[in-house]
DNA sequence: TCGCGGTGTTTCACACTTGAAACAATATGA
DNA sequence: TCATATTGTTTCAAGTGTGAAACACCGCGA
């Protein structure tokens, strides 16, 4: 097939692929078929061929797929193979979770630095972290080589942190402000919004009945 | 129009507005029309319209919609004049930043208990919250009045405390930990998938030129 | 050598979302 | 009274994602 125009749904279906994987070879098998994953892990056979078949030819007909060989490709494909160093703006209860979540690692990116506007805490250490004053964001994302940020300031802040962010050439942003950014579209900007998804909660619990499934 | 059957996407955009108009009060104005909602926020007015036409009749020809007035409907829509009461499940960094989270408040969601199975945590505080012992979840739900679950458990243990939940009675979850996870069709389950967005960002970086904009 | 199993690929139907356009209805203000 | 502004509603076209089906192709084992 050899689309260009790859979906984000296929790239985040991937993912999960990935994550069956590394599943299935724990637990020391070699080989698998679409029918297989899929009937294992919910998912749809034809879906999963047609997702993979995106990027080359990896199974093998009449056999399947080769775990290893199939992770290792769906690694490169995300881009999981190269390292990546992130600064999250932002040093409070948020900032210091991410710091020191284990997705990080897992996913080839390391937190190089914290930055902060509160005088208090710029100097200090979080999980070995050190947190920077933000007024010198541009400076040490070049000493320190990040290209990635995370935004952990509150809503009405943030705005003006991504223009911080972009101003000092960073291209891949993920945001927890509950609000809604702008950036040019070479930007590519990941918002997590907490807030919407609390009240489709909320929308449930007042109106059970239709669920609206993920 | 009246439809009876809602896309999760017209609510997630009921919370935008609702927000949009928090801002409008906050600067006095009175009323607004679609058209100037739209190009202030970089929205649709014809979206816009349609959305709030599927509730009911809230704007006023000729006018627009009066501010206060459709703050109080949008509200009442999604259920934020109701009051939660939350457990989260893991009193790990991320339950923790999740505890003192305001926008749980802003919400009307209340964090009324933790739960742990760590000897270490149990009976302690969190923000002025006590942390339980996983083992008595369904006897504090019942005893709290629990109505909404969070997961923030590594996500080996997520789908057993999934059962666990779903036992006691609740209905709306939030699962923090990255495996998707299986429940029935009247369970509201919301999962948010930090390592899907994180690899997400990571295969932007690898191939850089196509976006995929949320 | 041949059949079975499974991939790669195409095709189709269906559903959903969006955005634009058109228009009747109606409140406000000149 | 009448023009204007703006909603509520319908309709349409386009794009996208999904799931099923069909089938050629190919590797493996009997
Ligand atoms: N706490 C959570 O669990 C949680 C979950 C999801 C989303 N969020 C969102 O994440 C953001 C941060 O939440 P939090 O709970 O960590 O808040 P927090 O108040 O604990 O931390 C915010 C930090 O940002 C710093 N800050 C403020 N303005 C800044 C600026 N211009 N530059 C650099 N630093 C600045 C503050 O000094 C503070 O340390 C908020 O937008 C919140 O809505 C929080
Ligand atoms: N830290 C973050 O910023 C972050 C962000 C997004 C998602 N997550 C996810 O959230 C989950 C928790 O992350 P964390 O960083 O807080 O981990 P953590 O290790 O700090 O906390 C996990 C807590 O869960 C408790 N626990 C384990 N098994 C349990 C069980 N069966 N019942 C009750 N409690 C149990 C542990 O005792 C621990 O206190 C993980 O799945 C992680 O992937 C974390």
């Amino acid at each position: 097939m050899k689309a260009d125009k790859i979906s984000e749904l296929t790239t985040n279906r991937l993912s999960i692929y990935l994550r069956c994987l590394n599943e299935l070879a724990h637990e020391g098998r070699k080989t698998v078929s679409s029918d297989r994953l899929a009937k294992r892990f919910h998912l749809n056979s034809a879906q999963i061929r047609k997702d993979l078949a995106c990027f080359g030819e990896f199974g093998v007909r009449g056999v399947g797929y080769y775990i290893e060989d199939l992770r290792e490709q769906i690694t490169r494909i995300l881009g999981l193979d190269h390292h990546h160093r992130v600064a999250i703006i932002g040093a409070g209860r948020l900032g210091a979770a991410l710091t020191d979540y284990y997705g990080f690692r897992q996913t080839n990116f390391e937190v190089a630095a914290l930055f902060d506007a509160d005088p208090d805490k710029i100097g200090s250490l979080i999980s070995d972290v050190r947190v920077f004053d933000v007024k010198d964001f541009a400076k040490i994302v070049k000493k320190e080589g990040i290209d990635v940020a995370v935004i952990a300031v509150p809503a009405e802040y943030a705005q003006k942190v991504l223009e911080e962010i972009v101003d000092a050439g960073i291209k891949a942003v993920m945001n927890f402000a509950p609000t809604p950014l702008l950036a040019d579209d070479d930007i590519k900007l990941k918002t997590i919004d907490l807030t919407i998804s609390l009240e489709s909660l909320s929308y449930f619990l007042a109106r059970p009945g239709k669920n609206g499934r993920e």
